[in-house]
RNA sequence: CGCGGGGUGGAGCAGUCUGGUAGCUCGUCGGGCUCAUAACCCGAAGGUCGGAGGUUCAAAUCCUCCCUCCGCAA
């Protein structure tokens, strides 16, 4: 059977998953029926703000689902009116239960952005950053019960830059995911899909961010800093305060000098960066961006607050 | 009607309350100094003060509407 023969509905709902969408869409497959979440007020304003994947699918004419769960009848009842042979998952955000994951001739399969069994869960892109890994990757995996526990269908990785943030690495992997998804469609549709265990003793789990890691704890190292810098862009966004204001960091350096001054001090402030003592090392701030504005490199902030980053300032 | 902060030469800011001279720190260009500079000295160019109305002898400044950028919250 030709790839493009199958009955495929799709589930995601932000960008990444919208890009996938778009890859099946732009070369002819046949998507039958989109999941997303719900439209959820949203943004400044509060307005009602629909998925990028829903709108992506409206513009293709495709129907569009969107139930708060899938864990009832009539929303297996619904899946199984679409006749599908395989439902294609990427950053949905529900979970599938047994009944859907059956439904489909040949199963869910779904895109993860990590290798497998390392990072199941929810951030495994920004995780992969934090740790500091050299590489990661997109897995294909036949979805089970579990949460990203699935046999494993296809592979690929790619290097960590050590420029990477999570925004630039989401980019440049989501190439990598959508030709994965395309070569797993023509295994599946040609038969050779094969699937291996995962080796359970290796699993990891990435687990979501929260603001408040985004705060900036100067007794860390350097180093580790940021990397939770890199990590947390675009979102959260690695913060700290100085006095009352919120601060976030957009681009930071590590240096391995000893320093005596208390985590948080300002040593030195001029066009080359403000230079703050941690835990372990100096942490070099290169662009900030402060509440209301856009983010500034530290050149520009000292144009307009000459004393703002004064030696001896503490941040926190 | 979720809350809030902005838009002033190329960049970052002050000036707005208490209308009346376009200011500061940089950058750019020209010149000087130096073995040298993200250093220093001298000089110059560059602004419809987001937009449209209104009040006034006079508006960056006061009033009304609009555009636009951003933070919180999700």
């Amino acid at each position: 059977m030709p790839a493009k023969d199958l009955r495929i509905v799709f589930g995601g709902t932000p960008d990444f998953a919208a890009e996938h969408l778009k890859v099946l869409l732009n070369n002819g497959y046949n998507v039958v029926g989109v999941y997303t979440q719900p439209d959820k007020i949203s943004g400044r304003g509060q307005k009602i703000t629909a998925s990028p994947v829903k709108e992506l699918a409206l513009s293709h004419g495709i129907s569009v689902f969107q139930p708060v769960s899938l864990k009832n009848q009539e929303s297996t009842d619904q899946m199984a009116s679409l006749t599908p042979d395989v439902f294609v998952v990427v950053a949905y955000g529900l979970i599938l239960p047994k009944a859907v994951l059956d439904l489909p001739k040949f199963g869910c399969i779904n895109i993860h952005g990590s290798l497998l069994p390392k990072y199941r869960g929810a951030a495994p892109i920004q995780r992969s950053i934090f740790n500091g890994d050299q590489t990661t990757g997109i897995t294909v995996m036949q979805m089970n019960e579990g949460l990203d526990t699935g046999d494993i269908i296809h592979t690929k990785s790619i290097d960590i830059l050590d420029t990477d943030t999570s925004e630039t690495l989401f980019k440049r992997m989501m190439p990598l995911g959508c030709s994965a998804l395309l070569e797993t469609l023509e295994l599946i549709a040609s038969g050779k899909a094969k699937g291996i265990p995962q080796e359970e003793e290796k699993a990891s789990y990435a687990e979501k961010l929260t603001k408040e890691e985004a705060m900036i704890n100067f007794t860390e190292s350097a180093e580790k800093i940021c990397r939770r810098i890199r990590a947390y862009i675009p979102w959260p966004t690695a913060n700290f305060k100085l006095g009352n204001e919120t601060i976030k960091i957009h681009q930071a350096a590590a240096i391995k000098d000893k320093i005596s001054a208390e985590p948080g001090t300002v040593i030195s402030s001029d066009k080359t960066g403000i230079k703050v003592s941690t835990g372990d090392g100096i942490l070099v701030l290169n662009t900030l961006q402060f509440a209301g504005k856009k983010p500034m490199k530290v050149s520009d902030i000292l144009n307009g607050h000459k004393d703002l980053f004064k030696p001896g300032t503490i941040l926190s």
